[in-house]
DNA sequence: TGAGGGTCATAGGAAAGGGCTATCGAGCCT
DNA sequence: AGGCTCGATAGCCCTTTCCTATGACCCTCA
């Protein structure tokens, strides 16, 4: 059974003729006449009663073709959603992104995305690097958004920016009043951290490599905001990254304190796997973060 | 697009693997890829990325291989359709059965075939001669049972029984006490007659030649029960067919004389187009009539 | 009644589509 | 670097499908 051979008894059921149904397929008549009797015995069943009064459908017939119809259609609806699924802008985008950028670049990145790829609306997973990199690999997310070095084998990156840390202290800490301060001189003791798993607690641990040891428990936070707020009660200093000092994160309890060369950075890229097919989507995502006002260095 | 490729298709992304797919469809890995890749040309889609990390669906890939099964499933329908149609003792006859015989014959028929063919219903239509020939060439209907002569280009028909009419008279008549009656003894202006159109009506004036001319208006009922009952009301004298004489049907009011030799008789048909497809279905029509108990002769 | 026309089926050969085997090439892994 | 996995490519063959020509049948009309 073809889609060709239930095309053909669709339009004999409709002209009630060989050969205009075969007109209308634009084949011969004796092309049409032995598929259709292919069909019939394909399906041991007499569709059309052939008389010299004309053509007519057998009661099998008539719900074969009904069926047939159906088919047809939804065959049919295979291109209409092949069509409208060609353009790459269009169609949602599966975004992973770090837990530590997820907040400070998503708001303003949806917003740009809205405007210039209005029909790629994104499915955003914000998880640590290692679920991300694993999503990505098994298919589920088509790109991810998150901090260098990453990469392996398959997989491609463009790195986006590149944002420098800074000291945050309680307003009140004799750091609040410096204007710059040196890696070295954070107190391993005071430090919030996040938790184990977090790409940026690695990375503030890289910095600072002068800490022998991580600070103990009870000196963790869960998300950057959560350091933030522990800073503000007071209970120690941290280390955020640009992107999270924003104008509107400021606080009147938290003063950042920027390093002094060398300035620990870290550098964000976009991750995707070699080959994925709407590299013009990846294109529109790089450009929209590029052209948002962040506090970074474009790369 | 073929249903081929659709199936090619739906396995891939089920098994995320051409080589398994293949195996699946009972095919080679590199015929399958070239079908698969031959349809993504033809949709003007990517369905498939193929990785070194393995193959994963598109987001049009995901939509479209929905659409496929869906279009697959209603194509196993055609098939499971196909399957119950398969029977020629299953499925609707259309039966056309003319006026004047369908009330006496239809409660038996419809109960016989009820037994002998539960799974063939007939959708009967009760109707003139001239309006059953025209349903039938127009493919309305497969039979018709009616009275001979009929016949054409096309058209078969197997001869069911014939039935000798009968003369009735109200019960105080003078014609009620006689043992029978030629048809010359008939009064053609006490005569009661079927309106022009029913055959029924042609055959009396055929068999009782004598009567040069048609009752006047007035002296007809558009059916045989209704004439039967203007004969109980002492309007007139008729001619009904045997089979609208039976026990079931006597009334007190009314006596029927049977006509002496040469009796006037009409011979019951059953008409089909030739080369229908069912002629098992027709056989058991034919079978059913002529089992019946009937006050007539089988032909 | 016999010629003509209409309609679907059959026959035979050509073109194409789809299948197979063998092989390649890219990329991963050891 | 070499072996391995996996999808793509190449080249060939065969089945399927299509076309043209013709046949069979039957209705119609002169």
């Amino acid at each position: 059974m073809t889609l060709t051979e239930l095309r053909y008894i669709v339009a004999v059921a409709e002209t009630r003729h060989f050969g205009h149904a075969a007109e209308r397929c634009h084949v011969s008549q004796p092309s049409l006449s032995a598929s259709v009797k292919n069909l019939e015995e394909e399906l041991g069943v007499t569709l059309f009663e052939r008389g010299k009064r004309g053509v007519f459908l057998t009661e099998a017939g008539a719900q074969i073709v009904a069926q047939a119809r159906r088919t047809l259609e939804e065959a049919e609806r295979v291109k209409t959603v092949a069509r409208q699924g060609r353009d790459p802008l269009k169609g949602v985008l599966r975004l992973g992104i770090i837990h530590t950028i997820a907040p400070y670049l998503l708001p303003q990145l949806v917003a740009a995305l809205r405007r210039d790829a209005p029909e790629m609306p994104l499915d955003v997973e914000e998880n640590t690097t290692a679920n991300l990199d694993r999503m990505l690999k098994a298919g589920e997310l088509e790109a991810v958004i998150l901090a260098l070095p990453y990469g392996g084998p398959g997989i491609e990156t463009v790195p986006l920016y590149e944002e420098k840390f800074r000291a945050v202290a309680p307003a009140k800490h004799a750091l609040a009043r410096k204007k710059s301060v040196a890696v070295e001189e954070l107190d391993a003791g005071e430090l919030l951290l996040l938790p184990v798993g977090h790409c940026f607690r690695d990375q503030v641990l890289d910095a600072c490599n002068e800490f022998s040891r991580p600070p103990e428990a009870g000196r963790q936070g869960n998300s950057l905001e959560t350091l933030r707020s522990m800073v503000a009660s007071g209970l120690g200093i941290s280390v955020l990254p640009a992107t999270a000092l924003t104008a509107r994160h400021v606080s009147p309890l938290v003063k950042s304190i920027e390093f002094s060369a060398p300035c620990p950075v870290r550098r964000v890229a976009l991750a995707s796997r070699r080959g994925f097919h709407r590299p013009a989507a990846l294109e529109k995502l790089v450009g929209a973060v590029r052209e948002l006002d962040l506090p970074v260095t474009a790369l």
